[in-house]
RNA sequence: GCUCAAUGGCGCAG
């Protein structure tokens, strides 16, 4: 189970299947948590309906799902869009005597919140309350977000007061989904200020953050501290990644600036960061917006040269 | 030993 989970943390998931069937074979029967394991690997690499059939599989093995099992598909199922069948499965869990705890309820949560219908994931959250369980800091960054993303910072910080009012700190990821959330609107003050906050609180920020601050200077066409974010994350060790490259590509080609632009390109190659789809894409579009298409048509067979499928 | 929340492009939807 231990080596499966490693082949499958690390997108192999093919090797994972592996283990899989060679514990069959040698007599070491898999487990409830081996058929966990491979189902939420094929979950998070799209492939549900793999998922589903181990899962339906297992059952007509007689091993019977725990609760965990369900809320690995309740999760997989969510991230598909598929509420539906997830609220099936919360009554498939009843009929097992399972009852849904917090993980299950968060990830109903935050499924309800990324499918748009945060009026659902507000009930969910009152249901859990009835239910016994407690909101936690998992429960309020999904509702933050949720309500960050549509752009409603006033209500993602009466959010971020409730939740301290019942006794719930916020965390790392809780500060920098509400960083990116004044970021993504350019209130560059606002989300220094609770970068600020977040590390008197013991917090480090970490790429995400940076990556973060970094978009924010972009969507203001501040492309010099967009840079200097990068400069600053260096001194404290950490190595822009491919997001944060990306980030400041798409800045400069929003800038008309591509020189900039595919000096960064260059600067990811000798610094070893891989491009990858979006950031062809980002460049790609970029000599597009500009009829530069004979170029964009080059860009465009270099990625899938670098074996990187159009999507 | 297994499950939940945060960052980049385009399109679609709003």
């Amino acid at each position: 189970n231990i080596m499966m989970r490693g082949y499958c943390v690390a997108g192999e998931v093919e090797k994972g299947i592996g283990f899989f069937e060679e514990m069959e074979r040698k007599g070491c029967l898999p487990n409830v948590v081996s058929y966990n394991t491979l189902m939420d690997a094929y979950f998070k690499k799209g492939r549900a309906e793999e998922a589903m059939s181990l899962f339906e599989g297992m059952k007509y093995r007689g091993m019977e799902p725990n609760l965990i099992s369900y809320n690995v598909v309740i999760n997989g199922l969510c991230r598909e869009g598929r509420m539906e069948e997830a609220s099936e499965m919360v009554k498939e869990m009843g009929w097992r005597r399972l009852k849904p705890d917090e993980v299950t309820y968060n990830t109903l949560v935050n499924g309800h919140c990324k499918g748009g219908n945060f009026h659902q994931a507000l009930v969910l959250h009152a249901e859990m309350v009835k239910n016994g369980l407690s909101p936690n800091v998992v429960t309020y960054t999904s509702l933050i977000n949720s309500m960050c993303k549509a752009g409603n910072l006033h209500r993602a910080r009466e959010l971020l007061d409730q939740m301290r009012v019942r006794g719930l700190r916020p965390n790392d990821r809780t500060y920098t989904t509400l960083i990116d959330g004044f970021c993504q609107k350019g209130l560059m003050n606002e989300a220094y200020r609770l970068l600020r906050e977040m590390m008197d609180n013991g917090y480090k920020p970490s790429l995400v953050t940076y990556n973060a601050l970094i978009n924010g200077h972009c969507v203001m066409g501040r492309m010099e501290e967009a840079l200097g974010v990068v400069r600053e994350m260096e001194e404290k060790g950490l190595a822009p990644d491919v997001v944060s490259y990306s980030t400041i590509i798409s800045g400069f080609c929003k800038d008309q600036n591509l020189d900039e632009a595919f000096r960064l390109k260059q600067e990811m190659g000798a610094r070893d960061v891989s491009l990858d789809a979006v950031t062809y894409s980002t460049l790609i579009n970029g000599l597009c917006q500009q009829n530069r298409l004979p170029e964009a048509c080059n860009l465009f067979q270099e990625m899938i040269r670098l074996g990187l499928s159009p999507d």
